[in-house]
RNA sequence: UGGGGCGUCGUCUAGUGGCAGGACACAGGAUUUUGGAUCCUGGUGCGGAGGUUCGACUCCUCCCGCCCCAGCCA
């Protein structure tokens, strides 16, 4: 997997030959029309991992073309976003609006050579007379304009003679191109929107074809890598570039990022938070940078993640089992250990003394000896997990049930002797036995259980709200809906679970927004930012790999 | 039906004329004070058909399938 994909194979031979004298330059060109997700972080893990890699340079450049869909706190987001998977621009942060002077300038060299003309066609003419896939376009009525009555009608354009949707600049290439893109694409559109960093200076924008290829020549940019739907407009790019005669970067497209489960288009995100399906861009449900991020993933797994899975030009879907094992790699190595109990049962040890309690020794991280070890409260009356409990045990359950011996994880063995219940059969709690000499959590007689449970001392919890959250839709492809449904329709509504009344070791009280732990057999958790003094609130990040839900919904399939 | 691109285990991805490899997933086992972690074991997967060749995932031809393009979005 270290090997190196086609892009890396390219730049390879440019340096064996000289090409753009040695130099490694790339540009990571986002849109601030939203905010970064998953899918972006290949983008930039590639441009600035590239740079990185070959001791180049990587630019941050806004792409901001169009006023109506951009806003500064997306420019402020993508910012942190960047920030936070680990790259640096350094000084490099600009903007293709600072090139809209010379942008304009060019349009006029482009008029002057007859290679461009204003056309006074509605959006709708433009569309039709664009022709089809199968049948070429027709020229337009103001095709053959003159130069002088071009240019005119241009720079009247820029200072707001005509109304908005008027007229347009386009390119004069060829009406029954094959490529749709060659069919004389518009330049500039008339349009009365103040820009979020140009303010009312402009009346006419530049359409994102006519920006691009120029802005990463003005950056002297050697290596432009961009997605595969941009591979038609390259032909475009090349054809400014070679009637500009300026510096000419190469294009290189790599296939988009997909995961299953997932869905990553800027549109639908805004939707599912628009509409309220989400809480905000950073729900931990999201595949936003924010989100993952608040959910507690961590920039070094998402990294390792988009460096395994490759470069390359097939669409792909990558399962989304694999970003989670990249995060459960990361987060066992690093993550303390600590106990948690989610859904507790209260079990009362009855031999145990009653105004008493005990310090336990517990290892606070098994992959890392370093960490060292903490102490834990113990005492008569604790909490464990209803799910480790079972009054009829099915084949494989290893957990406590009557008359059963199971050990508490660095306490003692216990024996559970009596089940009590309410007046409608519920469990209320447990009566179990303790063997003192089993202290630890080792019998001296060398006895054996098959369990370990997780617990916490009742008296001494700490009590949280944990969120657990599972996969935001129930298919593997969102977007595969029936007729007349859109991908709302596969959103889980159980993909948020909130519990609002777990127990915690004491230790937890330290913990800060952010940190990140272990729930001993349960999994990865994370401090929410909505996390206070007074309310705890952890976020799930991963579960733990659990077998025994695998049997026991194997056997359950066997049965039905 | 125009143009551009892409087809290798279930999913990603190496392989560039000489035994098809890795990761994830899955299945089995060892081990374990987390049913975690760790360690073993398990794969006939090259879209199809021809051709060239001693030898083809690789080269040639034809076919099939999938993705993108008809914004004054990016």
């Amino acid at each position: 997997m270290n090997k190196k994909d086609f892009i890396r194979e390219i730049i390879d031979e440019h340096m064996r030959t000289g090409t753009f004298d040695g130099r490694v330059h790339t540009r990571f060109p986002p849109e601030p029309n939203g905010p970064l997700h998953i899918g972006h972080a290949k983008a930039i893990c590639i441009d600035f991992g590239i740079a990185e890699e070959y001791g180049g340079k990587c630019n941050l450049r806004f792409d901001d073309s169009n006023p109506v869909a951009e806003k500064q706190e997306y420019i402020d987001a993508i910012k942190e976003d960047i920030r936070w998977l680990g790259f640096d621009w350094e000084d490099r942060e600009y903007y293709a609006s600072d090139y809209f002077e010379q942008l304009y300038d060019w349009a006029l060299v482009l008029i002057k050579k007859g290679k461009a003309y204003v056309d006074d066609q509605s959006p709708d003419e433009i569309r039709t007379h664009r022709g089809t896939l199968t049948t070429p376009g027709t020229e337009s009525p103001f095709h053959n304009r003159s130069v002088e009555e071009n240019l005119d009608l241009f720079k009247r354009m820029r200072t707001g003679e005509f109304p908005e949707g008027s007229r347009v600049l386009r390119a004069k290439i060829d009406m029954s191109h094959p490529n749709m893109n060659m069919r004389d694409p518009v330049m500039y559109r008339i349009l009365y929107k103040t820009h979020h960093r140009q303010g009312d200076k402009w009346c006419i924008y530049p359409t994102y074809d006519w920006v691009h290829g120029q802005s990463d020549s003005i950056e002297r940019i050697t290596h432009s890598l961009c997605s595969l739907e941009f591979e038609d407009h390259r032909p475009l790019y090349d054809w400014y570039l070679n009637e500009l005669g300026v510096y000419h970067p190469q294009q290189i497209e790599f296939a988009r990022l997909n995961l299953s489960y997932v869905i990553t288009s800027t549109r639908k995100l805004k939707e599912l938070v628009e509409g309220g399906h989400v809480s905000s861009w950073d729900d931990p449900r999201l595949p936003t940078l924010a989100g993952l991020r608040r959910r507690g993933f961590t920039p070094e797994a998402i990294r390792r993640f988009i460096r395994d899975v490759g470069v390359a030009k097939t669409d792909s879907v990558i399962d989304i089992a694999k970003l989670e094992h990249y995060m459960r790699e990361d987060l066992n190595k690093s993550c303390p250990r600590v106990m948690g109990v989610l859904r507790p049962l209260r079990v009362v040890i009855t031999n145990y003394p009653d105004d008493t309690h005990e310090e336990l020794d517990a290892i606070n991280n098994p992959e890392e000896p370093e960490a060292g070890m903490r102490k834990i409260p113990f005492s008569k009356v604790i909490y464990i997990e209803q799910d480790d409990f079972r009054e009829e045990p099915p084949k494989k359950f290893f957990r406590l049930a009557p008359g059963r011996e199971i050990r508490l994880r660095y306490a003692y063995f216990i024996k559970c002797v009596d089940v009590k219940k309410d007046d409608k059969g519920n469990i209320r709690e447990l009566h179990c036995t303790y063997d003192p000499a089993t202290r630890g959590g080792n019998a001296p007689d060398n006895r054996k259980v098959k369990a370990t449970l997780h617990w916490v001392s009742a008296h001494h919890a700490l009590v949280a709200e944990v969120r657990l959250y599972d996969r935001l839709f129930a298919k593997p492809d969102p977007n595969d809906v029936a007729e007349g449904e859109d991908f709302t329709s596969n959103l889980d509504p159980d993909s948020l679970e909130t519990l609002p009344q777990c127990y915690l070791e004491p230790g937890l009280a330290q913990a800060h927004i952010g940190d990140r732990y272990q729930f001993e057999r349960l999994g990865y958790f994370c401090v929410d930012p909505e996390s206070s003094g007074e309310r705890l609130v952890f976020n799930q990040i991963v579960s733990l790999r659990d077998r025994w839900k695998k049997i026991e919904s194997k056997t359950k399939q066997g049965q039905a």
